[in-house]
DNA sequence: AAAATTGTTGAAAACGATTTCAAAATATAA
DNA sequence: TTATATTTTGAAATCGTTTTCAACAATTTT
């Protein structure tokens, strides 16, 4: 089935269907008879022809380091509710942590049938930046802070400050931190700011503080929690970048059963949903997710609704969640 | 930039473009022409005018029930490997558990630009078939056994089964089950009904059982645990139909100071990774949702490529985690 | 009643690729 | 060398919409 086909039942012009489908003027006669033969027919516009020529598809790219991760699951359901209700599709894309593929859906998407990407950064290269600029479509990044683009992110320093400095206030003596690399600028290098403000504060030198780099599986927080104690023995105080990693840590703690909090106090960020179900239940920070998410599909619309909008900035922010671990 | 454009610089006809573009016969001579243009001018067809005129569009939709969701994200990570080495991509759909949206969302995949589904199924209506029947698109289900189409499934009623087996093998005298709602086929009735061979097989008739029925989040298993233990104080067995349901029935146990698996043993169904960080670790029992995201995949292709497919049974097998919660 | 405004209409031209078809060029067989 | 088979080639048709434009009809203003 066809416009031509519809048209030629109807008795009327190929234009006057088109105009019926997109709310043109049209005389009530003629919509009546539209409407009918539409009806009888079970006509579908096709969705090729029409992205063809209006190049929209309605279609959003959305590229994420890890489908199989609590907070890009919330911002991707963030995302989903809000194009969903506007009418748009959206394509995920799973990088699984690579840079290659991060850039090569870029790609894919410039190339593709998109009419926007949504872009949860982790390791931001220069490269990146390359491929960012090249896209030449609507682009809104979640997670880092990158002046050049729209970007939606949440305040990791002054959240890994606050729960530092939370943490320094109970008194422990020896101070651990577990990271991640700092290339990862929002969780590697803000965090670790921010925890060594609230160091400072509390007189300790960069020196004192044990640190290690870990990624952001559990396995590798009790790996590097593992290191850690064969470094310093007599850590009992630590905070990690993510609650993967202070999960593993906890994990690593009982087993050598060495007592939470009472022997060794430890927090994370992120407030995953497990946090609250371990024993002793993880203190951590809250952040806004699946908001972030709806933050940036709503930019994201903005953006390729009305054109030469202004590079827009939001940053949220977040709350401490003490729990039993500190 | 359009096929034209490149035609007029090269000196050769819009087909030969084509032709070089879709690896045609054609001379070296205009081969290396039509080369030089394309990179001088950083060409990209327009994958919409491509799509119109192919009627392919190289892209899959997915229809899940709740993406924040372990089991699900695993088997999206099996399809989204798939797929994309496949050079297709894929539109993901999060109904959130709403069986309107999975409508809904079949609706707009029939419609739009898509070349296959897989669809997660977990209840399925009267009107689900007739809409998967109206799809008119290669179809593969995912979770459940629907005869009619496609399926990759697990065995539900062996692994509930042998996972009940091994519970009542360690002498429990009072025995709980929490289910989901029987209308979910695969994880509510067979599970149930495997659950109720190894009750038998043990001599308890369907009446000695305690059961509840809760829904997939740790919430409700909680809350579940929490009913059940008025009904019936010295429950000493739990199988709870997933692991979700398990951990959060743990938490209730753990709070009531019930010992685990001394005073209460308990497992589940799904191996989620949190299962093995909790304390104890859970029993429960390994699915392969990775592996059945690859073979949908794999299925759907197949499916695409070589048309008039018989439908296909695909039914992955289980294997039991025993931890130390029995 | 004439002039100006507004609303409806359909033919035809896009949109940008692929595909068909017959002609032309080339390679192979007799 | 001629006859035959094969490969290259480009003009034109096609995919199914939306959009433009000029014509026409209906309304409102002078």
């Amino acid at each position: 089935m066809t416009i031509k086909e519809i048209a030629r039942l109807a008795g009327v012009s190929n234009s006057a269907v088109s105009r019926y489908m997109n709310r043109g003027s049209l005389s009530d006669d003629k919509r009546e008879k539209i409407k009918k033969v539409i009806e009888e027919t079970n006509y579908i516009p096709s969705s090729y022809a029409r992205a063809m020529r209006t190049r929209k598809s309605n279609q959003i790219g959305v590229i994420v380091p890890k489908i199989n991760s609590e907070s890009v699951s919330r911002v991707v359901s963030g995302i989903s509710k809000v194009l969903n209700e506007a009418g748009y599709n959206f394509l995920l894309a799973d990088t699984d942590r690579s840079l290659e593929k991060e850039l090569e859906y870029l790609e894919v998407f410039r190339q593709g049938q998109i009419d926007g990407v949504i872009f949860m950064a982790t390791i931001v290269t220069k490269k990146h930046i390359e491929h960012l600029r090249e896209l030449q479509k609507p682009l809104v990044l979640v997670g880092q802070n990158i002046p050049e683009f729209a970007c939606v992110y949440h305040d990791d320093y002054m959240a890994a400050y606050q729960m530092t400095k939370t943490l320094l206030d109970t008194k422990c003596k020896r101070f651990a931190y577990i990271g991640v690399t700092e290339k990862d600028v929002a969780a590697g290098k803000s965090r670790k700011e921010g925890m060594l403000r609230a160091a400072r504060e509390h007189d300790l030198k960069e020196e004192d503080i044990v640190m290690a780099i870990s990624d952001f599986t559990m396995e590798s927080g009790r790996t590097a929690m593992r290191e850690l104690l064969q470094q310093a023995p007599d850590i009992d105080g630590v905070f990690c970048a993510t609650d993967s990693i202070a999960i593993g840590a906890m994990d690593y703690l009982k087993e050598i059963h060495r007592r939470i909090p009472k022997d060794v106090k430890i927090c994370g960020i992120g407030d995953k949903k497990v946090s609250r179900l371990i024993t002793p239940k993880l203190t951590t920070v809250h952040y806004y997710y699946k908001t972030s998410g709806i933050e940036a599909a709503n930019m994201l619309l903005d953006r390729i609704q009305t054109e030469e909008q202004p590079t827009k900035h939001t940053m949220l922010g977040y709350e401490l969640r003490i729990q039993d671990t500190i």
